[in-house]
DNA sequence: GCCGTTTTCGGCCCGACTGTTTTCAGTCG
């Protein structure tokens, strides 16, 4: 709930992780997790309840615990984090992300070879030293170094809101050379993960302002050209490009790209005297004065392609046609689907959720919750379902102004059935299908398994449809095509999780959703209070062709209800 | 370390999968 209970209670996770991989007794570890849940979930804040004694109320929290939270409330920190903090090689933190490691296989790296950085295990896998431990084997430290060699790309890349963050603080501290300067390539165009930024800048000659000297905010500077460089900012790789006449359009033009769109536009421009370059735009070798980028789109007779769309997949031939989407925009949306409470694994109560969602100004709110298969995130047994749909019309009647749809994300089993009865499934008002679990299948395997899935005539939405973790977990083998042409068959929905680690329907299957008029719900699957934001949701449906039109939760009030009463998907 | 008793100790949420074993521990969702 509030920012100071999750930060106790990252930190309490935190001491679960290091007992579990230094102590013997595993449910002490298990004792600190719980703590950590319980005071995430928590409703009031937790130095409050410090304050008043009433800490050992907390499920979870006893004696010692409580003696932690009331020193971390008045301190800031406590010993007992500090001890064990200091005698834990924080490199371990990282050695436990690898798959296929947890708590105990670090500590036996960490006991027998002395291992407690990603580096140092590195070394040993291509030393061949962990196939003598009791059990690793070959197959084992031959997965470890192949996942060392992704995290070793991934650390250059950086998912969207980070990428963007960093662009802004590299774009500030460009304006302490000059106010011309522009955000170019990819990132103009959108990216939902990057592995660098690029930047224009005007600063007069070039190199004579920023000289290594100046640039003391970056790290890696180094000259390529005489009008770029590279640097690097946290990590992340910024590419600049020096301009020695103030920024104009065509050079805006050209650096945004996409090179394949820049090629495009170039082969049409030959036949009508055109050439366009970082110089300027001419005609019939004319040089021609340009005042924005429409001006240029209109010059190949064209309308204008926003940067969005330029990747040379079929936008130019649209705005020849006159044929381009007007793309979707937050202002659009009515509406959120794919919430968690505390019923499963959410941190906010389902009164605080509606709540939200009528300060948003949202016309209705749909709440699904994990299924009881979801073990691990608290899935709603039937009781618990009871218990919902009870709460579900109380606040349905505190909150008149807005439609509350009781809803379940059901784990969509590796048969392909959905994991409640049909009975039960025919409760909710709509009900998403996830797959969650038994990744690993041939793609003709999931694609069976979630085309079966589709056939269900109670399943509404098909959730985050490729199971990717952007930088974290590839999507599972699926043929997309397929499963889109049978979601189009049967009046299905496909979600456009806007989770800045999923963004999935990723943006290359939007349009082919749109073509087959498959509605795309774009759903924060939040939860907790930050995770409501569909920007980056917003922005992949805008990259893949999303109109208002395309949108499932861009209806508004009333033709909702129309739907979520005539039901089309149950065939 | 917490909890709830068949109270002051003994148990502590599930089940599939994988890669290691040759009967199972560790991981993960």
């Amino acid at each position: 709930m509030s920012t100071k209970n999750s930060e106790l209670a990252t930190i309490f996770h935190e001491m679960a992780v290091m007992l579990e991989v230094l102590k013997d007794n595993p449910y002490r570890a298990k004792a600190y997790y719980k703590a950590a849940k319980s005071i995430e979930k928590l409703e009031s804040d937790i130095c409050s309840l410090a304050a008043s004694g009433e800490l050992e109320k907390i499920p979870g929290v006893g004696k010692s615990i409580a003696r932690h939270v009331d020193e971390w409330c008045r301190e800031g920190t406590f010993d007992e984090y500090e001890k064990l903090k200091a005698r834990f090689p924080a490199g371990i933190f990282e050695i436990l992300n690898i798959p296929g490691l947890g708590p105990k296989k670090a500590r036996v790296l960490y006991r027998e070879l002395g291992i407690s950085s990603i580096g140092e295990l590195e070394y040993a896998c291509m030393e061949n030293r962990l196939v003598e431990l009791k059990g690793f084997g070959v197959r084992t430290q031959e997965k470890i170094l192949n996942h060392i060699e992704k995290i070793k790309v991934y650390s250059t890349m950086r998912r969207a809101p980070e990428a963007y963050r960093l662009a802004g603080e590299v774009k500030k501290l460009l304006r302490r050379y000059s106010d011309d300067v522009y955000l170019v390539g990819g990132l103009r165009r959108f990216q939902e993960v990057a592995s660098d930024v690029d930047f224009l800048i005007h600063v007069g000659e070039p190199g004579s302002v920023l000289s290594h000297g100046h640039l003391e905010d970056f790290e890696d500077v180094r000259f390529v050209q005489e009008d770029r460089i590279l640097a690097k900012y946290e990590g992340f790789l910024v590419d600049i490009r020096i301009s020695e006449k103030p920024v104009g359009v065509s050079q805006l033009f050209f650096f945004t790209g996409s090179k394949g769109h820049i090629e495009a536009l170039r082969k049409i421009g030959s036949g009508l005297g055109i050439t366009i370059s970082s110089d300027g735009v001419f005609v019939d070798e004319r040089f021609v004065d340009i005042t924005s980028e429409e001006e240029i789109y209109n010059l190949f007779g064209l309308s204008y392609i926003p940067p969005e769309l330029r990747e040379n997949l079929g936008e130019i031939e649209a705005a020849r046609d006159r044929k381009l989407p007007e793309l979707i925009t937050d202002k659009d949306i009515c509406g959120i689907f794919h919430i968690h409470t505390t019923y499963s694994d959410g941190s906010l109560t389902l009164d605080k959720v509606v709540q939200y969602a009528v300060e948003q100004g949202y016309q209705y709110v749909g709440i699904s919750d994990h299924s009881q298969s979801a073990f691990y995130a608290g899935g709603l047994k039937e009781d618990d379902l009871k218990r919902q749909r009870d709460q579900i019309e109380v606040v349905r009647e505190s909150y008149p102004q807005i439609d509350v749809y009781w809803g379940i994300e059901s784990d969509i089993l590796p048969d392909g059935s959905l994991d409640y009865s049909e009975e039960i499934l025919g409760m909710f008002d709509f009900v998403i299908g996830s797959v969650h679990g038994s990744f690993r299948m041939s793609s003709e395997d999931m694609s069976a398994r979630i085309v079966k899935a589709l056939n269900n005539p109670y399943l509404t939405i098909l959730g985050h449809p490729s199971g990717r973790l952007l930088l974290g977990r590839e999507p599972y083998d699926v043929d997309m095509n397929r499963i889109i042409e049978v979601a189009a068959e049967k009046g299905k929905i496909i979600e456009l999780n806007a989770h800045p680690y999923r963004l999935d329907l990723d943006w290359r299957w939007c349009r082919r959703a749109k073509e087959l008029g498959v509605p795309v719900a774009i759903n924060p699957d939040a939860h907790k209070a930050g995770d409501f934001n569909l920007h980056w949701g917003i922005m992949t449906a805008r990259k893949g062709w999303l109109g208002r039109e395309d949108v499932f939760n861009a209806k508004n009030r009333e033709a909702m209800q129309r739907l979520m009463k005539a039901k089309p998907w149950m065939g």
